[in-house]
DNA sequence: ATAGATGCAAAGGGTTTGCACTTGA
DNA sequence: TCAAGTGCAAACCCTTTGCATCTAT
């Protein structure tokens, strides 16, 4: 696998050059400046592979379509601005989660999302 | 507008008998054994029109197409289980979320999402 | 009686796949 | 060379919509 070709370039690039979360068909809309009959399977197929190569990893938030970005290190979760719509990355955990388990359950893994305002959103006091 | 038909009181008997949310296909599999001839179409209209009468809430998972769920219930979470992938309701919150925050950053809500195994799912011990 | 509700089937939107052609190693 | 990669279109899955029919009021 893992062919260098002018496709698979021009989507990784796409995501070296863009700092947040893309969905397949912005990928596909900054690609094809490069390669402009690039299809929209082709961005999937690379997406994939991306992923499955531990280049790319996926953000799902609840109610949206997944969009990915470029695999940072370790566990993290985000943080959505009601305003602005973007998505931060906050680190560290909640505690006490093992308490929400009802009786029996087993709990594996988490995610946590907040909403608020950011930084720039927020007014000024 | 909300008239009394044989397909929307199925439709209602089945969220009000299960205890957590359930995406379309769920319910009218669960419906179809009040009205066998009940259409996905009009499952799809009737969850429109309860959610928007207040009736139903929409649950969103990451990654996951929308479940619905009766929306009496006050603030909580929900837990979904690997092996089956049904979804439970959890209630309490984790503490220590105000601390996750970058700086400057002002949270007003969140959504906790736990994955593992329900306690039908685990293995009896 | 009559407007809202239903069932079916066809249409939409986003994602995946089949297949013949292209291209990088 | 020749299999992985690509482009196109058709297939899929889930959801919505058009339309003739049914039904609660």
């Amino acid at each position: 696998m893992l062919r260098n070709t002018r496709q698979r370039s021009a989507i990784q690039g796409v995501f070296e050059s863009i700092n947040r979360p893309l969905a397949p068909t912005e990928v596909l809309q900054m690609a094809q400046a490069e390669v402009p009959r690039l299809g929209i399977a082709t961005v999937y197929r690379a997406i994939r592979s991306l992923q499955e190569s531990g280049w790319l990893t996926t953000v799902e938030l609840p109610g949206e379509p997944p969009r990915y970005e470029r695999a940072h290190l370790g566990h993290h979760h985000h943080f959505r601005c009601r305003e602005c719509s973007l998505v931060f990355e906050v680190h560290g955990c909640p505690t006490g989660l093992s308490q929400m388990a009802p009786k029996g359950f087993e709990i594996e893994s988490h995610e946590v999302v907040l909403y608020g305002r950011c930084q720039e959103c927020v007014p000024a006091t």
